[in-house]
DNA sequence: GAATCATATAAGTGTGTGCTTATGTGTTGT
DNA sequence: ACAACACATAAGCACACACTTATATGATTC
């Protein structure tokens, strides 16, 4: 496995080890907002949201596009794929507990 | 989701987010060790190893079992169907690109 | 039962992380 | 041009984290 893709993976989980931005991840998942729309109901300040739409860019868990003097952010699929590439590396270890996995697979195959 | 899942969740990607972990949790999805050959030419301290060890069980990556003064360490499947059961929430974004996926797929379905 | 080995825990320390307040940058509207 | 708005960045601070050394626990061997 090449260097950049430790170091990203290593940006993932990282990114992903703070609850707010796992939160934050989870709204844009139910589709793509600017930051002051994803600030609404969270009780975070302006420049926290900044910083971990930064962490989470960073990690490719979310990308953004500039609209006039909105940005809006969406999630990245590039993360989501990076993570998911760790997780097959186990795959060894999965039948022993698959009624999860069994669901993403159905849905997946298709 | 119940908050037991939740919490845990958050100790699985907390644990992942340090690299000399990841490192421990690769070597132990090679195979079942104790801690002292988990160390053989990893250059760590003992303490720091069982430091990191009792951080990848609290989150359900790793499991213990005695035998005599040693004690073996090897991958639970808990957490990885955890991560699993994670990443499948966002399915829905996948399929922009499934090239490891789609190894990910073909070997669990059969 | 005393020495030894494998591992765990305690306490202390430097560094990283997530927040804060303050200010900078870039865009829209008048 | 300038005010207002959306967002980013800078600097500082409290706390978490990964390490260290020292010591405790628990199991084997002599």
């Amino acid at each position: 496995m090449c260097l950049c893709v430790v170091v990203i993976e290593n940006d993932i989980f990282r990114a992903l080890a703070d609850p707010t931005r796992r939160t934050i991840f989870e709204k844009l998942a139910g589709g793509g907002m600017n930051a002051s729309k994803l600030r609404e109901g969270m009780e975070i300040s302006q420049p926290a949201m900044s910083q971990h739409l930064s962490v989470l860019r960073n990690a490719r868990l979310v990308r953004e596009e500039r609209q006039g003097r909105f940005v809006n952010y969406e999630v990245d699929p590039e993360g989501l794929a990076l993570i998911a590439q760790w997780l097959a590396k186990y795959r060894a270890y999965w039948p022993e507990r698959v009624d999860a996995l069994k669901i993403m697979l159905k849905d997946m195959d298709q």
